[in-house]
DNA sequence: TAAATTTATTAACCCAGGTTAACGAACGGC
DNA sequence: GCCGTTCGTTAACCTGGGTTAATAAATTTA
């Protein structure tokens, strides 16, 4: 459970044994059933974790109350709300497991630890750093030059494989527009 | 000069006088005239600049041809285009000058050397990357969120000092409209 | 398998922003 | 200070997504 982080891990930095061995012991492993929490909004993020098996999605809630699916993660990807997690704030997004997921976990202080002492930690901190952001800066951009439409379909284009294991109206709020809207775009495209 | 930077950097990490001195013969002086590029999209960003005076703007080229401005940065900022930068990609937004503008940069070879050889050379590299992701996190959240109308008043709550240094269609594209539009949002929120 | 619930589609109407063009104001260069 | 250019506003019309509600399809649950 703890080889996949560490393989993954491996990819960015080179890591001791020992280095390794504190790995298995300091992340915990946690379960979490479908529709259950990973963290909720308001609360104060205090663990990153990975995810073994299963997905969480990032959820905004608007001033109306309704709820807005940005993103998703799956096994084999990191999870956490670094704005709240960095700056202890309350967080403005939930993460939601919608299957049920397997997640190990680092706490924040444990995290520092790992940054601190790891030979390349401040590294590893770096380049998943990096990773993120980029992929933020993407994700500004389609939203900038893209319409619903474009997105769509990049959507499909990225996580084709995705699709079965999501509701439409997760989809549909990714991509920034209501179902009934994702529908017309659908049936345009069936053309 | 490079004591703004140094100064700035300093709020990150210590740094030794070797490495300050490092510093102010890496980093080079670069001044361009308003409406230069500081990177022409579809080059790759072989360089990471600090602003020590003047004003940028990051330019979305769509593909009808219409720009949008998507983000700016002053005096005592960063500015690079980091997704280009880090994986030496053809960069997909420009970084055009709206100001005479003074900017020290540092080569892409030679920030990697202070990430390796600075004490808390990859610390640095950490933080400022974990700044900016925020940064665009919280980007993405408004534009999930906001309607143009908020995104407007947003942008006059935190950058109400740039206004005067800001043509208004500059600010419409920021916010996500065409220059009509924002001035409709305008008189109805003069009322 | 049937009933209950959730999810996806469709239709009708509304509205904010897009588009184009015209006009007036502000600005820059000489 | 004048002229040419750029910039901001306004008007008219168009379009795509929002909203609501009804229906149909797909899942769950019993």
């Amino acid at each position: 459970m703890h080889e996949l982080l560490i393989t993954q891990m491996s990819y960015l930095i080179r890591m001791s044994d020992e280095e390794k061995e504190w790995i298995r012991q300091r992340f915990e492993i946690k379960t979490y059933q479908k529709g259950e929490y990973f963290l909720r909004e308001g609360q104060v993020c205090r663990e990153a974790g990975f995810i073994v098996e299963g997905m969480v999605r990032y959820v905004l809630t608007k001033d109306n109350g309704e709820e807005l699916t940005v993103d998703f993660n799956k096994e084999m990807e990191y999870t956490c709300n670094y704005a709240s997690f960095l700056d202890k704030s309350p967080s403005e997004s939930a993460i939601q497991c919608i299957e049920p997921t397997t997640i190990i976990v680092i706490s924040y202080d444990d995290l520092q630890e790992l940054y601190e002492h790891f030979t390349e930690g401040q590294k590893f901190g770096r380049l998943i750093c990096e990773f993120l952001y980029v992929q933020a800066i993407k994700k500004v951009q389609s939203l900038y030059t893209g319409d619903p439409e474009r997105r769509y379909l990049q959507f499909l284009d990225v996580y084709s494989n995705l699709v079965p294991r999501l509701p439409q109206y997760y989809i549909s709020s990714y991509v920034g527009v209501q179902p009934p809207s994702l529908s017309r775009i659908r049936k345009r495209l069936a053309k």
